[in-house]
DNA sequence: TGCGAAAAAGCACGATCGTTCGATTTATAT
DNA sequence: ATATAAATCGAACGATCGTGCTTTTTCGCA
């Protein structure tokens, strides 16, 4: 029997990973406190620590969790759709959809742990790497898969492509979150058409996208 | 008579503004304390902290200091290049130069900070929205000579093109001081070159970009 | 229903944070 | 050189941090 009964244990401990979760998107993985967890679930300090054996732990198990929801919510539905480029776009779509109306709104994990691990040795900064490299390792497969059909050009650089394609979703936070500035959904969305369209290259399949701004009227599951 | 003796006072305001720079590049602007200057300088809390009225004043000077040297290196000495796509290339080169050399090495408080303020209300966020939207304007304003003086297409819209821009240096920043990817300052100016030469756009100017990567043999004086 | 285990609380610890205040040492100008 | 002002120090404050310990409460099962 799988999955049979959360013990109270492991409930709580759910409890706080999703506390950690919203605190760590707000404050960042620094400004993530065991008293601040402890204060929104009206538990004791020694309560909430006590289901990890540190805070670097918790941090990390931050990361994983939010690693977990980012790719079920981005990367795994994509896998739904034949390789090459439906597969490509639609990732990026769940992304931007991601960024536009959870990361925007309430901060990401991705984004200000990579900037405060940067120079910050140690296993959260190596968890951070971790993750942040097999997302990007998902991008790139599904790249390498876009030329190997033919829907991308033989001269596209993979590791180039998922430069350029993080670059704007960090200039989308940026924009977004500190300038508040509501038109740069429409600038990423923008640049990614364009990229694509020049990393399809000469062969003619550029017609593959319809519309230079994406129906953003379907409703998704 | 101008400058003509710093007071005693004044020196030291400017030993604390250099380590409090040094120190908030790598820890950010949240990591930075007014101990930590003191250890530092080998002074008394209470003398570092008689110089700023609060650690928030604090903070604030630093983002100026730090804006006032990112100008003075990236922005002012390309003014003296003529208006046009020669200008727009100076600050890029000078852009990457700042970020290859001290930025990676050092961290970037415009990067650091504009996470950590993105949802933290109150005057060090006000000037870090400030700082990066007067940068971001001047950008834009050279992009837009550049279309007047016909570099540019009529059909490039400067802030679309700013927004890019920022994304390839946050990218890079990413890329190098989190993923310490070597290749990634060469991704950022293949990133560049392609995006100019988009918006260059059918006018045959496109022979302006000599080469692919930039000849990074020349000294820089 | 009661018993052993698991979970949570309570309390204290040393450290560090920004900040205040009065004393003390320096620099500046007459 | 001396008086005045500026600069620095030393000590302390209340808060908050992560983390150990011990005790109490609660859960799960026979």
């Amino acid at each position: 029997m799988l999955c049979s009964k959360p013990s109270k244990g492991e409930q709580t401990r759910e409890r706080i990973l999703d506390a950690a979760q919203s605190i760590a998107s707000r404050e960042g993985l620094e400004g993530l406190t065991i008293g601040s967890i402890a204060e929104r679930l009206k538990m004791s300090k020694s309560g909430v620590f006590a289901h990890f054996g540190s805070r670097e732990d918790l941090q990390i198990a931050v990361i994983d969790d939010y690693a977990r929801k980012f790719l079920d919510a981005v990367f795994f539905p994509a896998l739904k759709l034949p390789r090459g480029l439906p597969r490509l776009k639609a990732m990026f779509e769940n992304w931007l959809d991601r960024v536009q109306f959870v990361e925007i709104p309430n901060g990401c994990v991705f984004v200000s742990g990579a900037v405060e691990f940067d120079d910050k040795e140690g296993p959260v900064r190596d968890r951070m790497v971790a993750v942040n490299r097999a997302w990007q390792g998902e991008m790139r497969k599904t790249a390498v898969q876009a030329i190997e059909v033919g829907h991308l050009s033989q001269d596209c650089d993979p590791e180039q492509l998922v430069f350029e394609l993080y670059g704007v979703m960090l200039s989308l936070h940026h924009d977004a979150r500190l300038l508040r500035d509501p038109r740069a959904v429409e600038r990423a969305r923008t640049t990614f058409n364009r990229t694509i369209h020049y990393y399809a290259g000469r062969q003619g399949d550029a017609g593959a996208f319809h519309t230079e701004t994406a129906p953003r009227a379907a409703a998704r599951p």
